[in-house]
DNA sequence: AACGAACCCAACCGCCCAACG
DNA sequence: TCGTTGGGCGGTTGGGTTCGT
């Protein structure tokens, strides 16, 4: 059918905003809210269209908007939530307070997406590539300088790295089918189903990825690991979700859960040596650095170039061992 | 200092969808 | 049921800024 223009383009301004125009709509907003952005500019004596004021109001003029730069958490949360959820910018900036949709989208194509790119994952599926790969990147002296991180980028080149487990999706998957093609009443709880902790505990790397989901920063943080129990309920009770798709899963994993890794660096120290948050019960959490951001002159706690935000990225590797079978020599 | 290339990001474009009459 | 509208979304653009030579 099509759609036509949301206003008249002739005689409305384009472009970027001046002051004034800024200062016209924010002060209509405080004295009428907002809203049918359509007659808004008119009302609020703006001439430009509904929609460029929305878009205004929304990816600039907002109070909530966080300005300057990502911190090395934000990033790692896109990078997360991006394997997850693709390109929806708006579902993801939902987990970023402050952020909007239309920064992280930046953001990622200025940013992350060239780093990924260098690191020879593929920005898309995040799955290694290594007609992707920059070998620079490996043979980085500064990499070579510890042993772990050169072992987490060969780690990532054999493809080790997934953003979120893939054995847990695997599993949800197949739980979900099996309920299709079984039936018999699905089991009332988690404890009831098939799968178990232990079981859970079995999949490599799980225990992990289920150790590292913390609340949202404006939640209380949590020092102890996560265990599967806690879960929300539309994630373990398997039974209510005869119908979902997998995406339901994944849209759970982010409605109420961000993971963020156990292991970083402490920004602070000069080696740059790894902390065990989970053994060592470090008072260090995301909220931290999130509080940053109120203050005038803000302390970002990140890594302050894009080369230590890579390491950082190659520390948070270690929680997937290096399987010994695979012999790292081959690739040479 | 000058110039072009590369980068960054605010703003725009056009499609989609839910709500409504 | 269908057409219209408002608003949201992801993709793209273009101008300003920074970087490299």
């Amino acid at each position: 059918m099509g759609r036509a223009p949301c206003c008249d383009k002739s005689g409305l301004k384009r472009g970027p905003w001046t002051p004034e125009e800024d200062q016209k709509l924010l002060d209509y907003i405080h004295q009428h809210g907002y809203g049918n952005w359509r007659t808004l500019p008119k009302n609020a004596g703006l001439q430009r269209c509904g929609k460029s004021c929305r878009l205004r109001w929304t990816n600039y003029l907002r109070p909530d908007i966080k300005r300057g730069r990502f911190s090395f958490e934000e990033e790692e949360t896109i990078i997360q939530l991006h394997g997850i959820l693709g390109n929806k910018w708006s579902a993801i900036a939902a987990r970023l307070p402050g952020r909007t949709d239309n920064e992280i989208k930046n953001y990622w194509n200025t940013h992350i997406r060239k780093r990924l790119l260098r690191m020879g994952i593929d920005p898309v599926t995040h799955a290694p590539r290594l007609d992707l790969l920059d070998f620079s990147s490996i043979v980085n002296p500064c990499l070579f300088s510890n042993s772990a991180s050169a072992q987490v980028n060969f780690s990532r080149l054999l493809g080790v790295d997934p953003p979120i487990n893939p054995e847990l999706l695997r599993l949800a998957t197949s739980l979900l089918l099996s309920q299709h093609q079984n039936s018999n009443p699905a089991p009332q709880n988690f404890e009831e189903s098939q799968l178990t902790n232990q079981q859970f505990q079995e999949i490599p790397g799980f225990t992990t990825v289920a150790s590292t989901f913390v609340p949202f920063p404006n939640e209380a943080p949590v020092s102890q690991p996560k265990l599967v129990d806690e879960f929300p309920s539309n994630l373990t009770d398997f039974s209510s979700s005869s119908n979902s798709q997998i995406s339901d899963l994944a849209s759970s994993l982010t409605e109420d859960y961000v993971p963020f890794p156990t292991y970083d660096y402490d920004y602070r120290s000069s080696d740059q040596s790894l902390i065990d948050h989970s053994s060592t019960n470090s008072t260090f959490n995301s909220h931290d650095s999130y509080q940053s951001f109120g203050s005038s002159s803000p302390t970002y706690i990140t890594s302050s170039t894009e080369d230590e935000r890579e390491i950082s990225y190659c520390s948070n590797m270690l929680k997937f061992d290096l399987p010994d079978l695979l012999d790292v020599n081959e690739f040479m």
